[in-house]
DNA sequence: ACCCTTCTCCCCCGCGCGGCGGAGGCGGAT
DNA sequence: ATCCGCCTCCGCCGCGCGGGGGAGAAGGGT
């Protein structure tokens, strides 16, 4: 017997969405809604006694939130079940805090009732799991970092760069000089076309401007 | 009728794995292997014929890769198939590849057939998924920013850390004076107090320190 | 009561910084 | 041969910045 009965516990503080999940899943003989909490403090208890093998947790509850309550039942559990975020839109926040969080998966509420069913079944089986739209948006974010050049830096000579990039190292002029060996006032020259290409006024904004575009990646 | 058969297009070069993935989702009825591919750019011609619902895209594929291929089916068609990456390690690099692409979801060859099922179900129905150990590995990169908080950042007070961040936008301790609504000397003593905590001996290694901590986080 | 922290403001001083203009050499483009 | 961009260096000047030291008021902790 490959498949035992999968145990849910619903977490969320409206009673309709908790008798909609269960009749949703009730359909399934595969699933079984062992419990059920209204609050986050509700549902770390309920499942420390019933030892569901998946969670479906709201993130919006009364005084613990959905977020904090897979925290503790992730870090104190032994064995702990998978975690299920449900939350109504896709670009909140909350996608990265339950990623954060140790949560298995992440589910609209939007969704259709069979696909609440197969993500149910999947968490339940497998640790090889797939990834929405907003995670995708997180990785964009990341990359992000590469794409978006600024148009001043490509302008900037070799030099400059240099010097832009010590000057991202916290140093002085002189320090600068001393650094690549050439004079105070060479320095100086390129600190001033770095100021005048990026649109800086003073060499902190010019860092600023050089972290902004992303400008230091690869060198850190 | 919600389950019109499911339409699958395999890319895999080794016709073992091929046969294998026939195999297992040959025995589900609501899915159907359309077609195969052993190359990238065979998979993205047999996609561009056949429109499947999903694709189960090999990464390591002679001439084109799997991601490449991904990147052309997602990019050039107009309703593209949702394409499920497969891969043997969770690891890989591949898995942030993947997700920059465009792919729907990661799947791991060593997947149990149940497992893998129910992903190609899921993908074919929803735009509401779930994500891997990997993907969370790569939210944690992202939170990596964000934890590792600096031991001077706590010891801020917080009229230092308005300082530092106006600081950080590249304000004159005048501006930030006028800013602020206090005198010029007030901002001079607040700006000493960050250098100090900060260890820095300029505003700029104060406003480096500060993008260096994340400080800057969630203001933008 | 006392102390400690925080926020507020003041003085003076030295210096690094940035703006200004100028100049010589060197390489590539035409 | 000419021009232009880049790198190199020079002076002068004003000012914002940072160091040093001090001081008063408000709030909380003991």
């Amino acid at each position: 017997m490959t498949s035992p009965t999968i145990r849910v516990v619903l977490a969320d503080d409206e009673r309709m969405v908790r008798t909609a999940l269960r009749a949703i899943l009730a359909a399934e003989p595969d699933l079984e809604v062992v419990g059920e909490a209204a609050t986050g403090a509700e549902a770390v208890s309920v499942v420390r006694e019933l030892r569901p093998d998946v969670v479906l947790m709201d993130v919006r509850m009364p005084e613990v939130g959905g977020i904090r309550a897979t925290e503790q039942i992730l870090g104190t559990l032994d064995a702990p079940p998978r975690v299920v975020v449900v939350t109504t839109f896709e670009n909140d926040a909350y996608v990265y805090e339950a990623l954060r969080a140790g949560a298995s998966g992440f589910l609209l509420k939007r969704a259709e009732a069979d696909a609440l069913v197969q993500a149910v079944r999947l968490v339940a089986r497998s640790d090889t799991l797939l990834f929405p739209a907003a995670v995708r948006a997180l990785a964009m974010e990341h990359a992000r970092a590469k794409t978006a050049p600024p148009p001043w830096v490509a302008r900037l000579t070799v030099r400059e760069g240099e010097v832009l990039r010590l000057m991202a190292g916290g140093l002085t002029n002189g320090e600068i000089a001393g650094r690549m060996g050439v004079g105070a006032a060479t320095v100086k020259s390129h600190v001033a076309a770095v100021l005048a290409k990026t649109g800086a006024r003073d060499r902190t904004q010019a860092v600023i401007a050089a972290y902004e575009a992303g400008f230091l990646k690869g060198w850190a």
